[in-house]
DNA sequence: TATTTAGTCAACTTAATGGTTGACTATTGC
DNA sequence: GCAATAGTCAACCATTAAGTTGACTAAATA
């Protein structure tokens, strides 16, 4: 699988971007991460897991707790992919223009 | 489903997002679409539903074919809601109190 | 009219998702 | 030492996803 599969895949669940939302106001353990959320702890942290791996969150084994911080770097990928379509919804010849300059550099994506 | 779950689903495979890449060079019809895919144009059929049930991609049945056209619009609720987290790629104060403020404007995302 | 072409549909397989529960491990604190 | 707390793990269930094939419909063309 590739990067943008995984990232794109990671935040199609409300409920992975509700705990994005959630790791935005600052770094929390699991359990309190869990709260508020309608399911198990389990469950929550089967999303946390798919979040990690890819790449999205960071946790970190701290006593008998779980520390989790937000990297959204993963997103720098899946923005740069989106912008390229931005033409489509701006019609705006410039960024036409720069959406297949892109293309020629590089046609591996 | 909410609609960023949809179009980020949507997003998350590899065959789609070729097909995007594809249609971006100009509409076309499904099988002149499926034919560089190595898979059945049955397949390709069910991934065009997907993006189309996305809002992605519009089909018009035009005689025996389909046509197909690109719609970015919806990629435009998914980068807002990325750009949403760029302080966490870039420190920047600037990115992060807009961050904030946002969030205070809308909590039901 | 007969045949090719474009595409869908239904049925099926396999694998992945999203959730549950109950048992277990490890850490903390009384 | 014992009990509470934080979390994982394994097993299970139901649903969805991604693909296949074969039969079918409808349009174009020889």
């Amino acid at each position: 699988m590739q990067q943008l599969d995984v990232t794109f895949t990671a935040l199609g669940d409300i409920t992975r971007r509700a705990i994005i939302a959630k790791l935005a106001e600052g770094e929390t353990t699991l359990s309190t991460l869990a709260e508020p959320f309608d399911m198990s702890q389990t469950a929550v942290s089967k999303h946390v897991r798919v979040l990690s791996e890819a790449g999205l969150v960071f946790v970190e084994k701290r006593g008998r707790s779980r520390h989790c911080r937000l990297n959204a770097t993963p997103m720098k990928e899946a923005i740069e992919w989106l912008t390229d379509y931005e033409t489509f919804w701006n019609d705006n010849f410039a960024s036409l223009a720069r959406h297949f300059d892109k293309k020629n550099k590089d046609n591996e994506k």
